[in-house]
DNA sequence: CGGTGTGAAAGTTTTCACAGCG
DNA sequence: CGCTGTGAAAACTTTCACACCG
């Protein structure tokens, strides 16, 4: 484009990125880690794109939207493109995220391994039941949810995890606002009311499930000859 | 349309519906069942969206894939449209499901009701853990995976979830599909290779840290401001 | 009225196809 | 060569706007 140096991640980014490229680009870094791991140098947008089941042009169109990464007859080198995605995500500092709500659920979360390798870490743990405050899970000692404000201030976290029943997400996704949370992941089943500058991601795991249900109860109502090989689709 | 009887669930569907009007309907009867529990007997299609951040149109055209429900100037009634989205999604009848992987995350997934709650039961847990095979979780006595061509078989069961770790969950998704199932829900961090006839849905939670650590990244560099994601140091 | 259902228009995302580069 | 980067075309999704209904 403008000159012709070595490839890098300029900025000809302004347009507006869509959601569903920025899920993508997650992939791509899960895939080229697992690639990097097993000793590979360079991959091309045509078999890193096979490898998720996207085509070829695809790839390089979403990698576009944020700069030139490539090098022509050759592909991607893994490495640098490892460090362009994870600067495109914002996963190359680590975030520090609280966690409310130590159930069930919360309490496998905070064992999860998957969450330090992308470079999070879970910093405290909050609960409102008081046979739990005060208990020490996978070495965090759980807190009462009125100390939120100020450990959010104190450790200078940024996002947080709701894992509470339905009917308690909304009082506590105001309290992470009040405390100055800027996102929040959300598994409860119920969809919240967020001040605009509060971004939010969902998971709802019996919507997963619905998803699948749907799809296996039409799959002999569809199209004939699907898709290429067996990849699995992408969310 | 071709009548003017009262409005129930005929199919004009044959065309093949969005993956993400799919995903819409699944918010659509969570936010309807809510409504219901909370003693509502009918809602506008404006209502809805709204609650949900979707707008009328949207609403209406989801519905419009899977025939008519409403009634012109009152709505839809909430009991017979949880009933249609129930029939869209597959989900009036009981699914059993088949886990594979009781570690932390898994045992979670056992104790979690909101997979009863929208009609899915985890019949089976299997592992490959001799210390865990055999042992009670959650009511649920645990099981070889060797088992699982018997148990799926004898308990006619169709959907799976892999919860194992990610360098064992393609050797476990090839046994579930020797097993005979029909859809799998695969939270380990990697993509699986599946034959085509059998659907999948994949749950990646460091994934959606990352896609809410690129939103609170690139919050202010939306409007108008400068410097998204592209930064990064030339080669 | 207040609301649905639905073509047609607008907007967005994917695919195509090809110039250009090492 | 093999492969990237990218306009232009095609496909798809959302929004608009309005006839019609109770």
């Amino acid at each position: 484009m403008p000159d012709s140096r070595t490839p890098s991640g300029d900025q000809p980014s302004d347009q507006t990125v869509p959601k569903v490229v920025v899920s993508r680009i997650s992939l791509y870094l899960r895939e080229l880690q697992r690639l990097q791991a097993a000793g590979q140098q360079t991959i091309s947008s045509g078999t890193l794109g096979a490898l998720l089941g996207f085509s070829d042009a695809q790839v390089r169109k979403d990698l576009g939207f944020f700069g030139q990464f490539g090098y022509p007859g050759v592909g991607y080198r893994c490495d640098e493109l490892i460090h362009a995605m994870r600067d495109i995500l914002g996963t190359n500092h680590r975030w520090p995220v609280v966690m409310v709500g130590v159930g069930n659920l919360g309490q496998a979360l905070l064992g999860y391994r998957g969450f330090g390798r992308q470079n999070f870490s879970i910093e405290a743990a909050f609960d409102t039941d008081p046979s739990k405050v005060g208990t020490v899970i996978q070495g965090l000692t759980i807190r009462d949810v009125a100390e939120l404000p100020e450990v959010v201030r104190r450790l200078g976290i940024r996002l947080g995890m709701i894992v509470v029943p339905a009917d308690r997400a909304q009082e506590v996704a105001d309290r992470l606002v009040a405390a100055g949370i800027d996102g929040i992941v959300n598994f409860a089943p119920v969809t919240l009311t967020l001040p605009p500058h509060v971004e939010t991601v969902a998971v709802d795991l019996a919507i997963e499930l619905e998803q699948l249900s749907f799809a296996v109860t039409n799959k002999f109502g569809k199209p004939a000859g699907e898709g290429p090989a067996g990849a699995q689709e992408p969310r």
